[in-house]
Formats: C-alpha cells, sequence, structure tokens
DNA sequence: CCCGCTCGGAGAGTGTCACTATCCAAGCAT
DNA sequence: ATGCTTGGATAGTGACACTCTCCGAGCGGG
C-alpha cells in the first residue's frame, strides 16, 4: 500500500508517518519507483505498535527507536534483545546519588530483593527507578521500609507470573519479542487504572463513602 | 524563613519555587514587609510534595494545581476533597467513541467490574484510561479480554487493601488527604518498577537466562 | 506529448511545557 | 548611605512531538 493508505488504516496523519519514518521508528517502504514506496501488513502492523507505545505508554520518541531498534536486531539473540528493549524503556530520572535519602533508599532496595529471594547482584534496569522513587518517599516521610514495600514486590512477582504466561501464549518468536515489549508497557496503564479503581471500591467498602458515615473521623478499618 | 532558605532546604532553585508561586502550586508566604515573605515547615513540606507528584509522579503543574487545590478546599468534606484530587490525576487521553475497539472494550471492562464485583453504576474516574489501554491492547491483537485482566484486577484489590493501610495508619485528616494523594502517586513508579524487576526475575527462573540451559525449552521453576 | 495530480522526502515552523534568566524597585543590614 | 538581597513580573530557553510548506519526480487521462 501507498503511504496514504497506510495513514487512512492506521489513523495517523501522513505527516507524522513520514516523521515516524525519519525519526526511524518505522523500516521504508519496498521502493516501488525512484519516488514511490511500497508498504505491507507489517508497515501497519508496526506503526500501531509505536503509535500505542508513544501515545498509551508515554514512551518518548527516542526511547522507542532505541526499543525497537533492539527488537529487530538479528545480530542479538532473543534474550539480549529482550533486556536492552526492555532496558531502555523509560525509568525515572537518577537522583544526586550523595543524598542520604537515596542511599538510605538503596539500602531498603537492597533488603526488599533479599526477602523477595530475588538476586541482588544482578542488576535490574528498573532498579534505579525504584531507588528514585523510594527516596522521595522518604522525603516525605512517608512510610517506604521493607515492610511497606514487600507486599508490592510479592504482588508483583505474582504480576509477572501472568504477564511471562500470556507473552508465552504468543506465536512466532519475533512477534513474542514485540509483545513482550507491548505487553510490558501497555498493561502498566491497565494495572496503575485499576488500582486506583480499587482504591475507589476499597475506599467505599470502608468508609461508605456514598452519604452516610462521618468524614472528619475514618472508621476502624473492619478488618486489619 | 525566606525564599532563598527555602530552597536551599528543599534542594529547589529560587526560580522555580517562584514560578510555583505564580502557578499556585504554593500558597504565598505570609508577608513581613513590603518586599518580604516568611515561610514555614508547611511551604517546605508542600513544596517537596509538589516536587514529587511533578518530578517522580509526572503530574503536570496545572494537575497538581488542581489537585493540590482540591486537598486545600477546606469548603468540601474530606471524601469529595479526596475524589476530586485523585480524579484529577494524570489519565490516558481518551480516544474516538466511534472506534469499534473502543466500545468492544468499555464492554470488556464493564464485564471485568462484574468479575470482580465492583458496581458498575459507580463512575471511576481512572476507567476511561482502561478503556483506551484495552482498546490499544485490541488493536494490536494482544489479549485483554475478562480472563486476561481479572488477575490483574484482583491483584489491584489486594494493593488497594494494603494502600488504605498505609494511608489509615498517617497522622491528622489534613495530611492523610495528602498522603492518599502522595501515596496514590508515588507508589505507582515503586509498582512499576518491582513488576519490570519481577519481570526479569520470572523470566530467569523460567528460561534460566544467565548462560545455561536451552532457551527455547522452559526450565521447570526450582521453587514456587 | 502535456498537464494536473499525487507521491515521498527534507527543512523549517508550531504549540506546549517546565522551567530559567533578566529586570526592577523596595528594603534590610552595615 | 549604600551595597546586596528579596520578591514580583516578563520574556526567553530547550526539549519534544509533531505539522506545514515546499520541491522535484513521476503517473495517468486525453
Amino acid at each position: 500500500m501507498r503511504l496514504a493508505e497506510l495513514s487512512e488504516r492506521s489513523g495517523v496523519s501522513t505527516a507524522t508517518i513520514k516523521y515516524y519514518l525519519r525519526e526511524g521508528l518505522l523500516p521504508p517502504g519496498e521502493r516501488i519507483t525512484a519516488t514511490q514506496s511500497e508498504y505491507g501488513e507489517d508497515h501497519l502492523r508496526r506503526l500501531r505498535l509505536v503509535r500505542a507505545l508513544i501515545q498509551v505508554g508515554r514512551v518518548p520518541v527516542a526511547t522507542a527507536r532505541e526499543v525497537l531498534g533492539a527488537v529487530d536486531d538479528t545480530a542479538l539473540d532473543m534474550d539480549e534483545r529482550l533486556g536492552i528493549a526492555v532496558g531502555s524503556l523509560p525509568h525515572q530520572t537518577p537522583e544526586d546519588p550523595d543524598d542520604p535519602n537515596v542511599s538510605a533508599a538503596r539500602e531498603t532496595v537492597e533488603g526488599l530483593l533479599g526477602e523477595l529471594g530475588w538476586p541482588s547482584d544482578r542488576s535490574y534496569p528498573a532498579g534505579e527507578s525504584l531507588v528514585t522513587a523510594v527516596a522521595t518517599l522518604r522525603r516525605l516521610d512517608y512510610p517506604c521500609d521493607v515492610a511497606s514495600l514487600l507486599p508490592y514486590g510479592r504482588l508483583a512477582a505474582e504480576l509477572a507470573v501472568s504477564d511471562l504466561d500470556m507473552i508465552a501464549a504468543i506465536g512466532t518468536p519475533v512477534t513474542q519479542l514485540e509483545a513482550a515489549v507491548a505487553l510490558t508497557v501497555l498493561y502498566e496503564p491497565v494495572l496503575l487504572s485499576l488500582r486506583r479503581m480499587a482504591h475507589a471500591e476499597e475506599s467505599r467498602r470502608r468508609y461508605s463513602t456514598t452519604g452516610d458515615g462521618d468524614p472528619d473521623v475514618p472508621a476502624e478499618p473492619a478488618d486489619g
């Protein structure tokens, strides 16, 4: 198909597609004549993935290029490509390592890994983001010790089982890599939305928000 | 304290603090003379919260103003303030409601709420974000039916219990509101980081990424 | 062959956002 | 008194994700 059709089928303007082509987010089409190119179903799929990463996953364009570059890099084996791809996904901006909150946060994270039985010698690309988040919580005097974080870690471990099951159920190895990236990124808003909805629901359950009850005196939680 | 000291103690430049004051993210200090103002510990705490929301929580400045405005609005009761505050937190940009993927996603979400026992007559502010995310997954032909989402919903419900326990443990009602906002936002990166780390860990456990074993044949997990 | 059209490519421009730099007048400190 | 700091206002910056405009090359009907 021509660029115009690719645009129509994807709902992305031709100008934006050209921009993605320029930025290397989308491989160039097959040149039909000196001035025209042909795009296939693969391009359409990739374009939709790019859109999803950028719009829903809020992945910056430059990052998306890195991630997709790793996915496509046939010189590496699957494990490496997956590692590079998900490792390139957006992270928290790291903080001043001299801040005592940061080093305390780092220790907390170490301790958490220990409790979870995850090897702390292994460097997790997401680990720094976690350190930043914990340091921020600490700075605000909110609970963020190992005991507070542990339930989140355990739930994350359960999530990972669901996630990898889902990815394993995807067809070919090539699309499995794409699936790993897509599901890592696209289930994040799912998870966060569900958490917020669950907050509302749990809050309603505890405090009967819907009209009765005294909001100034939070009721004793029904069950600790 | 003066603006300069507020800056020093928070690590935020005076220019940025002035910007926040202008934008209404920070209440003005108490005017000491015609040209000088005094800031207290509350300002410092609020400033740190603002920084955390913006930098770690990636909340846009305008949104942070809305959220904090609701937190501070003493004309409303706690429930309303909390609802408005967390409801104002960033959401996915909504999509074309005519897209069949979106309506299908909406049905999936309805079904999910049913399975979870959450009242679907209640409008969850995060619901639209969830619809957008599910529609995107659907567009890419990735699994996003009720059965796939259910485990995430159940885990979110568990998270909510932890979260509300934590918030309930915070002192006064006023700071409890701030805490609700802060913990909602700041535990999001914690959760996402942990999920990514858990992916790495579960993947290692399944496929023995670290050199030995055949990646095509998942190894039996050593220990659940 | 001609002529209007579309196509793909490239560079510059746009709008938004979160600051940040510059000015300025009014004090406070010495 | 005077130099320096303070707080307020205005304009500028850099990053980002597009989006606009232009261009020459073709393709297709007459």
